[in-house]
DNA sequence: TTAATAAAAGACAAATTTATCTTTAATTAA
DNA sequence: TTAATTAAAGATAAATTTGTCTTTTATTAA
């Protein structure tokens, strides 16, 4: 009606990217495919340079690895991918805010001094939770393998 | 561990504000009580010009009621009170996407064309969703009014 | 009327997030 | 050793969100 505001997703720009370059890269370092920071742009429809960022916070956080030079690019080993669960990706670029946060911005969420949608908020929060520490980089990649799953919204110009 | 980024929470902090102060706004119509902008600020320990400008998207909306002048300020009505649900105020503010967008940012949630984390996503939506729906101003009033649930951290310097 | 009060509106400013560009460092292959 | 390649790092810049300040408008009461 007269909204003004934003258009705020679960998670940042910074993480959405973060979490679909990784799916992305894990989907190649199966088949023993490195892939370049422009290749991922590319496939995940995002800002180059701003997803070159992010790529250097995960290599940081040895969530995925990096190789330089001629036949470089991103990668993450087999073991990584199978134990390399969504909820590290979510902590390296959006930190915990999200599942641990008060829902109405108090300083803290706490049992003791709840906020009035606290006990309703937990749920949510706690299935976000479950859901970000169940969920696997390999069960993400093997649904974009396999044509289930998509990363970026196809495009009629194409 | 190299955690560059953001504390983003669930909604943005106008959201945050809005939902607070109509909580407070509420928990004093009820005691026939208008409350000012100064008085709202406080008690939900929000800044005072920025929450202003939430209460004018608010009026805009017709979740909350203002009044001009002498012993104006902002009120909800009963029957508003028990009819205003949650979703009114985060959809005025924050607008949809927290509960229809794609979790990791494609352009839409698709059935047809979903990403990786899709099914999951979409029963923490769903939970959202629910109680977003559900909710009314009432029940989160009531809460703060019976002394259970509170609008601000508590201050250790008050 | 006039004065006081309080929200609305508008202009501005700071902080944060998102995005871009340039330079540097590392690696490979010729 | 040189050239080519590719990520890392650093400096900026744009956009958005958050926060502040001033002026205007509406209302009430004297
Ligand atoms: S105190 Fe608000 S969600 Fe727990
Ligand atoms: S397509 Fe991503 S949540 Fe539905």
């Amino acid at each position: 009606m007269y909204g003004i505001k934003s258009l705020k997703g679960m998670f940042s720009k910074a993480c959405e990217y973060g979490i679909r370059a990784s799916i992305f890269i894990a989907t190649n370092s199966s088949k023993g495919i490195r892939v370049g920071i422009k290749d991922v742009a590319k496939e995940i429809d995002s800002p180059e340079p701003f997803t070159a960022k992010i790529m250097q916070i995960l290599t940081k956080n040895g969530i995925i690895h990096s190789a330089k030079g001629v036949g470089g690019g991103f990668e993450v080993s087999d073991e990584a991918v199978k134990s390399i669960k969504l909820i590290q990706i979510v902590d390296a670029i959006d930190g915990d805010k999200i599942y641990k946060g008060c829902g109405i911005g108090l300083k803290e969420c706490s049992e003791d001094h709840p906020c009035p949608v606290h006990h309703e908020f937990k749920k949510i929060r706690g299935l976000l939770l479950e859901m970000l520490t169940k969920t696997t980089l390999e069960q993400l990649a093997s649904g974009v393998k396999s044509g289930d799953f998509f990363l970026k919204t196809l495009n009629i110009n194409d």
